[in-house]
DNA sequence: TTGAAGAGCATGAGATTAGTGCTAAATTAG
DNA sequence: CTAATTTAGCACTAATCTCATGCTCTTCAA
């Protein structure tokens, strides 16, 4: 339904909340407080993202989650894709397969179209989440399909 | 999980049948049958972008659905929209209200980006995707955000 | 040693979607 | 008029996915 998760959207606040305090580990309890988000759910999507390397987790007292990657080169496409998986828009999209594939008029097109999705991601970093001015930086050039 | 429903993609690739041949009405039969989707599913998909006004049905032998709006004109968004209901990449986008909406930090930021995703399937019209060229016409114009 | 915190795993409840069944209404052909 | 065709409308089941929570184990600082 073309609609980001919770998870993600949550993982998205927290990352943009560390992206402030990054000299210090912070608790889950205190990203929770802040952020108002389910604090037990909010635990499994910062797990999520020390998984996949975005943020680094310390445990004992005074531990907690430290951002790991730079707010200005880390896409959002990235952070999504950790706690989602891979961004297909449809089915046949980046890389993905589809049981249409073969006889589909509109797969080429439908490819183009999931590509430019997830441009929007991929060109939009955490900074630019903060800023509130995603992708006013790069604004790709005029991009015609290979036919 | 930002993705397109199958009913979206159904109702895509039935436009876009739809849009060879809009002389005449083609019955679902018809069209499941070129495009090897669950007929009984592909029925109630045409039914909906019928209630949309974006074709129109006719009963009867020699009945089916034609396309309404000219390819070039419709935006994919549109169809979208019509099978899924209003587009909204996060909960606050688009006139939507979120209940984290007060003070949370990336709102604007959020805002912006799934307006984004929105420009792309509202920039790409149904003869784009046939032509496997969307977007290619309007290529936005460098946008910033007003703060 | 103790308490704070993350790591790992599992599970239940809820929401959404995919797909199907059935009946009624309209329309055309004979 | 009758029969066949085809959409319109509604309801429903099964599968899938997400949200949210519970519990235990490990790590670590004081
Ligand atoms: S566009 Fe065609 S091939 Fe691609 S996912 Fe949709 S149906 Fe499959
Ligand atoms: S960005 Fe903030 S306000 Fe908007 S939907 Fe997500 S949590 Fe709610």
């Amino acid at each position: 339904m073309l609609r980001l998760t919770r998870r993600a959207e949550y993982g998205l606040m927290a990352m943009a909340f560390l992206a402030g305090r990054s000299e210090s580990h912070i608790s889950v309890r205190e990203i929770g407080n802040n952020l108002a988000i389910p604090k037990r759910l909010l635990a499994e999507v910062l797990k999520d993202l020390a998984r996949g390397g975005l943020v680094e987790g310390a445990r004992g007292p005074n531990g907690g989650y430290r951002l790991l990657a730079e707010p200005e080169l880390l896409p959002l496409g990235r952070v999504v894709e950790v706690l989602e998986g891979p961004i297909h828009v449809a089915d046949c999209a980046d890389g993905g397969s589809c049981e249409h594939e073969s006889g589909c008029a509109i797969q080429h097109g439908m490819r183009f179209v999931a590509g430019r999705i997830k441009q929007v991601l991929d060109q939009s970093t955490l900074s630019d989440l903060l800023e509130s001015a995603p992708a006013a930086a790069p604004t790709p050039p005029p991009q015609r399909m290979p036919v």
